[in-house]
DNA sequence: GACATTTTGTACTGAGTGTTCTAAAATGAG
DNA sequence: CTCATTTTAGAACACTCAGTACAAAATGTC
């Protein structure tokens, strides 16, 4: 057999996640990502053959940990709408607990547009993936009555989802957690059943 | 007197604006700017001192003009509700005419983060001049019945701002008109009276 | 212990970065 | 025309970038 790695590899990718995540893909350099993870450079080029593949490694990690957080706190509720609410809510949170990074996903949209073929498959997987998941509680929530049934469930995930992207860069921009929440709640309202 | 500029200034910052805008502010070398402006590195660090302070100079730019036809669009109907609808129109319109590269401004906050005090500076005077323009039609909207009275403008205002930039982050994810116009739908709606 | 294999540390590469320097060219005032 | 002033063109600068070459170190197997 061979040496032994001297890492834990997703512990590796993690620390890459959170340098791409604070600082942007190109403000971050290769000496950044050998300090953030504690890899020498060969280390860095033997597992993850170059910047641009470790980013889409920490892309893939980074959608991971986001549906299974975002599950959680969907299910952590009775209601369809009150669950809409605590993801809501819980998105607040997660940006007054660190500080306000925004979201991984939505910095790379921004910063790549759709320049970047694998960056761009990557942002397709993790909508669909938060639409879908979005979708089937909100249909739950049309069911048993607290969510408005005048619209498709697919439209109001849509919406959903927009609305936890203009939170991510409200956070990015610096605003505060009281502005946050009421943004939320008045996008909870809107789902609303109209009377 | 000594020798003229061979350029119109203005215009040359609308250049720079432009690349900045497709590619993000690091992605975008001097080089870059040189051509998308057609001057040479003398004439852009002679004039502009610097990369950085070009940026700033595209980010003022883009905000007397982002302003200017945010208020055009916000004028151009009737009721308080109907207008933020046509901003919100005319956002998802204005993507499309461009390809959907997004918002410089919110691509900026993505792309810095707090990291940057003279664009953070932008950022704030930008957000404060949206939320001002878009407060006072909303309060209009109030007072003339179209717009829900249970609560504060300045919030709804917040809440629209946010869905602006959800809409932008989604069009530079490449979403389509449908999906966009959709969001934009539901947020009017949002803003109904509640009966 | 010798070997095949893989990781690691260090030095290095060539290209590209933002920025500056120098000197020629272009202007209007005197 | 002369001169001070400013813009231009283009080379040059120091430095950083992502990525590589190479040899030493570390393993399990034989």
């Amino acid at each position: 057999m061979a040496r032994p790695k001297e890492f834990d590899e997703e512990r590796a990718v993690e620390s890459a996640m959170n340098a791409f995540w604070d600082n942007g893909y190109e403000a971050t350099s290769t000496q950044d990502l050998c300090e953030a993870t504690g890899l020498g450079r060969s280390s860095v080029y033997n597992t993850f053959k170059s910047k641009h593949a470790l980013f889409e490694r920490a892309l893939k990690h980074y959608r991971a940990i986001g549906l299974h957080t975002r599950a959680e706190l969907l299910d952590s509720a009775e209601t369809g709408l009150d669950r809409v609410r605590a993801m809501l809510d819980g998105t607040v949170a997660e940006e007054r607990a660190n500080g306000g990074r925004g979201c991984l996903m939505v910095n790379a949209a921004a910063e790549f547009g759709h320049h970047d073929e694998a960056v761009g498959a990557a942002m397709r997987a993790d909508t669909e993936g938060q639409l879908a998941l979005l979708t089937g509680h909100i249909r739950a929530g049309q069911a048993d009555g607290t969510i408005d049934r005048h619209r498709a469930a697919a439209d109001l995930a849509q919406f959903v989802h927009a609305t936890v992207s203009g939170l991510r860069i409200m956070s990015r921009r610096g605003a505060g957690e009281p502005e946050m929440r009421t943004v939320a709640g008045i996008a909870v309202d809107a789902l609303r059943p109209r009377t």
